[in-house]
DNA sequence: CTCTCGTCTGAATCAACAG
DNA sequence: CCTGTTGATTCAGACGAGA
């Protein structure tokens, strides 16, 4: 444990602290922390069982740390941990706060109410979330994280540049596309189950840390969990500070922390995904009204209609389906490429509908 | 105007109401809307202007109608307007309320507060938003939506096949990647310049009203502006009702509904779930000929085979009952879908009984 | 070694209806 | 109201077995 002397108080660096966020935090010296990062209970409020259509159980949070007798509860919670959480933050230092629908708004809310100064919402958009089983709402793909300051006016850390590198030349965006933490990345306990339920993905501590804060920073975590902040932060030559109630979890990140050697200045590139072309759905054709509900489209050989219907299907003599479908049947293959298949007239003119695509391609870079 | 009879009281179909919205939703009668949209003012807090890095000013949202004096007054507004909503809600309506991360927490939880019971939370991911100037944050590239129902439990309207269809095949995400309004969409007023500070793609409301209304549902606006809502419902077939307190806005507004045409009604049928299809009891296949008393059926995966019986049951080895209870009792499983686990053999096929239900299903039109 | 195929899993407020 | 029955519903990616 290293440690730093500030205003007559020690702030023990490097290492994890049992027992409550809140008394734990209020112990430390005011005014002594660069960055936090919460990933605090979510709430979730979970009622029955849910299976997969395969008949697989889905393995739900219902750990008794997630769960709150009432709004209210969870709200009295929030304030404490927030509140405890800015006197240790320097002036200067952020908060970043990550949630769901379930709590996130009243996190949000809270943050408001005490005094932070939001900077930015960002969303992390899931490339592999969990599906929607039941078919009864939209796929939950994302999650949201709050970027705050201590309050109005502060001089927050921010490294545009590194973002901007992060992101290939471009300005870092406020919606971030990351998987989900799984492979050999997600920590197992002793039985080779997951060690937690909710284990967050380094890529998306390595963004934050890499863009609000600079090394030698002090990052404090007050739900470490399995001790992703602190991964990274000792990756990226942070100064960490970690505070987990549950003795199982703290021995987890501890194993996990011993493990970590900080970073080279050469690997800490990260490798860039390669991107392949952006699927575009026919459907959003329709929506951004380069085709109308009602409007014919004809085959590329002139032989076969079909009319374009407001969910992006098309319905033709006797068939309905996708441009795929549709085109197939009409033409008794297997399979058939909607895309290249399907023209529409404009001025006289027939025109594929993948000039169409193109455009929205254009638009999406 | 169209009027609908409700409850003795009239419902002012397809038109736009002057007036503060809450005092204009207090006069119409309860339980009578199916869907609400609303695009209440975000409170901004713009402190001075903002200019390009080529020095041209952005014209920034400075509008009186978003000029709150604190969060409380902020707060008492957003209860205020949504508890009226509530009240002109049907019990199975819902609600969409779109923000930004000035107002979308303090939003958001009042609606939980209010009662109103959350669904998804949806990024509108915008594929060409306006930069960060200043290189102070990051790109402002998504708006927040909530969607939530009346009432824990309710029966909202949500439909997943259409949205499925709308997405190439795969269930509709929590995250929509659509442009913002500009070009040609964009409504202008006398002197060229945009008509409204924040007007919001019709992509964005025809997305939402294909997916949580059915044609000639009741949708209202309590924040009209230039009314993209209505004129997306008017195209979709769907009622509308507008508020909207400036005089300007409702002027522009007008002027673009009359423009608007309706879809033709066979374009607007969207695609629709096997629930909404009429039961077969399994009994009608033997008691139709379909399958003989005494004929086995075999488990899909070809592990498990059972004896059709005269009154539409199953027997198996140890075990009677329905196709599902049989099915879900082999494989050791919760429950199961005896029509998409049991086929039948004929000319060396292995054929799926769900077959024969179709069959049944295709006369019954 | 590569490739295919089957299996498993992830912060989830996840059913409707008849009796 | 509650209870039991019917029956609708999944995407991306990692991993291991087997060809």
């Amino acid at each position: 444990m290293k440690n730093k002397v500030k205003g007559g108080q020690m702030l023990p660096l490097n290492s994890i602290l049992g027992g409550d966020c809140v008394e734990v935090m209020n112990s430390l010296p005011e005014n002594s922390v660069d960055l936090i990062f919460a990933d605090p209970p979510y709430n979730l409020q979970l009622r029955g069982d849910l299976h997969r259509p395969d008949n697989s159980k889905v393995d739900a949070v219902d750990d008794a740390w997630d769960q709150f007798a009432s709004f209210e509860t969870y709200d009295r919670f929030t304030r404490d941990w927030l509140k405890a959480a800015r006197r240790i933050l320097k002036p200067n230092g952020a908060i970043w706060v990550i949630g769901s629908y379930h709590n996130i708004f009243r996190v949000g809310a809270a943050l408001q109410n005490e005094g932070y100064w939001i900077l930015n919402d960002v969303v992390w958009r899931k490339s592999n979330p969990m599906p929607n089983f039941r078919g009864k709402r939209f796929t939950n793909a994302h999650e949201t994280m709050i970027w705050a300051s201590k309050s109005e006016g502060a001089k927050y850390t921010f490294n545009y540049e590194a973002l901007k590198s992060l992101n290939e030349g471009v300005q870092m965006r406020s919606d971030w596309v990351l998987p989900i933490c799984n492979g050999g990345e997600r920590e197992k306990d002793e039985n080779g189950d997951k060690a937690h339920p909710t284990q967050k993905p380094q890529s998306l501590l390595h963004r934050i840390l890499v863009g609000s804060t600079n090394p030698g920073d002090v990052v404090l975590d007050p739900f470490f969990g399995t001790g992703t902040t602190g991964a990274v932060a000792k990756m990226l030559g942070r100064d960490f500070i970690g505070i987990e109630r549950e003795e199982a979890y703290r021995k987890v990140a501890e194993k996990r922390l011993s493990r970590i050697r900080k970073f080279d200045r050469e690997t800490l590139e990260v490798s860039t995904s390669k991107r392949s072309e952006p699927r575009v759905p026919f459907g959003q054709l329709v929506e951004r009204g380069m085709l109308r509900p009602g409007e014919e489209l004809w085959s590329m050989n002139g032989r076969h209609k079909a009319k374009v219907r407001a969910d992006g299907t098309l319905i033709g003599d006797d068939i309905k389906g996708s441009i795929h479908q549709v085109g197939a049947a009409l033409e008794g293959a297997p399979s058939c490429n909607g895309w290249t298949y399907w023209c529409f007239k404009k001025d006289g003119q027939t025109i594929p509908i993948d000039l169409l695509r193109q455009q929205i391609r254009a638009e999406m870079i």
